[in-house]
DNA sequence: CCATAATTTAACCAAACTGTTACATTTGTC
DNA sequence: GACAAATGTAACAGTTTGGTTAAATTATGG
């Protein structure tokens, strides 16, 4: 299939009805959001250099014209997605209330959360991967991610400090160990599951893996930390 | 800087030499290895989309014309230096004579080895991350790779079995989890070494962190196993 | 010495791609 | 109702890019 018959896909209008008349509302946010989440899809699936903006603007309800009225560029655009992703991911409170927990158990829980955050949002960690091959240029020059400082580690600090005070975790850990640690075990099942189902003929998004291995990793992490 | 000015970069010549005369001598396999080194050097800092064929013959000893006479297109030689990366890691025995070593050892040695394989290789990381972007397309259809089916797994199911036998590691873990929990611990800090910089400030590529992270590593390991 | 493979050089081509423009129309707001 | 913001349509411009061609030169193997 070549891009020009790409083109031809469907091309959804979800625009906010009215009280029956006009053809169409103004609803710039509607269009601003139908943008970014096309777009995502698209840098998703073929990274920043691989995206096209004509599919992008083909699938969206909207035309080309919006994109860069909105947007100035393909580059900006991908910011913008970027971006939205980022905050996205700070706005998900852990829900567990983690201090309430012995420390064990609540090692566990933020193990086992984290691991199926990455599960569950395969576009994030493909985004993440895309940046990296751009050396995280686009991270670097954005203001917006630069506020939302990482808040991960110092939660770790906190269970693993409980932790060594009750005599259950070992001393001397650096919590940056213990964060790459579980970060490294939740991301490379999802970033590299295509090499893996082909090397190995492992298929990782088996329901009944996806279970096993979600507890392989959590007794990986807490044998690592424990006494 | 634009592309055409990028078009002005170094051109090295590197012909094999001859006893005085020809301006130039035919060295099909120089060539060719040329073009794959530049290549490879092209596609790992840009990936498949962003690489432009250009840049490649730009920078390679030869020209445009011959990289479409070796290799028949764009694609074609972005599989050929994936082959040749594959190749080259299977190529690379394992010096240490694993047998010989108490399991615990063994197993130690082991992930060093690939903590250090992926640290020194990290064009090799960046390929793969290139790779299961685009959905290990290019791996599914080698058959050049598709022979070189992983011993990896094997290695490491005698180290483990050894041990379980003598009762130092633990029953009832599946090789593949150990595979994947080494694998991921090696390849995270790599690949994901920009973002990680970005966000926590942790910068891997320095030589006290990289000795302490390969510790790190090689303990999360021979915890999760050990009885 | 001849046929063939390996190279060089440089121009060329068509498709693909990002980004723009012109212009008409609709909507929301004051 | 006026005026600015939001949209739609559609063509177009400028450049980049992958890939090709032509024609000549040089080496190599038999």
């Amino acid at each position: 299939m070549t891009a020009m018959e790409k083109l031809a896909t469907e091309k959804p209008k979800i625009r906010r009805p009215r009280k029956g008349v006009g053809t169409w509302t103004q609803d710039p946010e509607g269009v601003r959001r139908n943008i970014l989440d096309v777009a995502r899809q698209e840098f998703v699936e073929h990274g920043l250099s691989g995206a096209r903006v004509d599919i992008i603007a083909n699938r969206t309800a909207t035309s080309k014209r919006m994109i860069y009225y909105y947007f100035k560029d393909k580059e900006a655009l991908y910011l913008a997605v970027l971006e939205e992703s980022y905050v996205r991911i700070r706005g998900i409170e852990i829900a567990l209330d983690l201090e309430a927990m012995h420390p064990v158990e609540a090692l566990a829980a933020l193990v086992g959360f984290t691991f199926d955050y990455h599960a569950d949002n395969p576009d994030f960690v493909r985004l993440v991967m895309v940046e990296n091959i751009h050396h995280a240029r686009h991270l670097k020059a954005s203001v917006k991610i630069k506020e939302l400082n990482s808040s991960a580690i110092s939660t770790i600090e906190a269970i693993y400090q409980r932790g060594v005070r009750l005599g259950v975790f070992r001393a001397g850990i650096r919590s940056i160990d213990i964060h790459l640690t579980i970060s490294a075990l939740s991301f490379y099942n999802i970033s590299n599951r295509a090499s893996i189902a082909e090397v190995f003929g492992h298929f990782m998004e088996e329901p009944g893996e996806r279970i096993r291995r979600r507890q392989a990793v959590i007794d990986a992490v807490v044998r690592f930390i424990i006494a």
